[in-house]
DNA sequence: ATCGAGTGTTGTAAATACTGAACACTGTTG
DNA sequence: CAACAGTGTTCAGTATTTACAACACTCGAT
């Protein structure tokens, strides 16, 4: 994890000195020193305090260990996706070399008569997607809506969601959720 | 922020109570009651150990807080959407009901010709599209792909990129950035 | 109704984090 | 070179957090 090494290049990224960055963030500037040492495990105020001078989030703070992966591939071909299909919907993943990896990017074929079905409650994640050829009906909470190309959807995954094809064209759909569940 | 009452939940969602949890996390039950009742703010280790009881991330714990928002729009028409476009580019957001959302989830138009400088440096974040229509040049760090309709990409937004149309025909794009820029 | 096992909430003492002031080290200026 | 303004580090004292143990309470079962 290594909260020292971490706020320390977040802190000279900014180009701010300890206790220039102390000052903004209302604490002394051994307590940054220390923390940046390892040697005190900061409580969950005083680095709120700490990062409040940066200005930076404590989820932003805390995303940044992800961040290290590297050298991966980058354009994946048509024929290289990595399939993931589950029953009649064809389920395609963009950026499989990610294993760490903060987007699920798919490229999804609803079939004719296919269907999934109510998904579990998530907890966190949003989602969004858009509908390039055929038609699609989703459901979110209580509401029914029916897609048609260009159309788009954005929500939380927390809410009960369904994509359906009950037409007799083929559905496809690029979609997008985090963080990544797969 | 009201850790307290945010672990309190998380915990009762697991059905755990604060020995079960104190037990699994090697700490004392009257910690996490105290923590629950905002009596004392923890120490990272701490908080970080006792979500290794749940189990849970620090970056799950506090994303969580962004969850709140909902009743928002689900579905956008192809009309609907935000008009982002900087220059020649067609950019066209999904979720602008969405104020503080995860994903920049885009619909992009490239014409001919056109082209994104390189874009600043982003500390954080990655970044995934697939091309539907139309031929794009994708260049990441110092590498340069040519993208046909079905191609795909995923890296880190910390890298160097540029997309641009040398080509005859306009390239449409479909892309999901995280965390959200705009 | 009492026992038992579960719950969450306190005190007090030990452990840990934070402040304030000193220190040692650089590079710049006169 | 000396004075200075900046840097990060360290140490003693103070403030805060944590462990351990006791407490009060609820719920079923004997």
């Amino acid at each position: 994890m290594d909260v020292g090494v971490r706020l320390q290049s977040i802190r000279k990224l900014k180009g701010l000195s300890q206790r220039e960055l102390a000052k903004r963030a209302g604490v002394t500037n051994s307590t940054i020193s220390m923390i940046e040492k390892n040697s005190v495990s900061p409580s969950i105020s005083s680095l709120k305090k700490v990062l409040g001078g940066i200005p930076m989030s404590l989820v932003e703070f805390f995303s940044l260990d992800v961040e290290q992966d590297n050298q991966a591939q980058v354009v994946y071909r048509a024929d290289e996706l990595t399939d993931l299909s589950s029953g009649a919907v064809t389920m395609k993943l963009i950026g499989k070399a990610h294993p760490s990896r903060a987007i699920t990017f798919l490229d999804e074929t609803y079939p004719p008569g296919s269907d999934t079905g109510d998904e579990m409650l998530n907890h966190d994640g949003e989602e969004a997607g858009m509908l390039v050829e055929g038609r699609l009906e989703l459901t979110v909470g209580s509401e029914v809506f029916v897609l048609e190309p260009g159309d788009s959807y954005y929500f939380d995954s927390t809410k009960a969601h369904r994509f359906r094809n009950p037409y007799d064209r083929p559905a496809r759909l690029i979609s997008a959720t985090t963080p990544a569940n797969f």
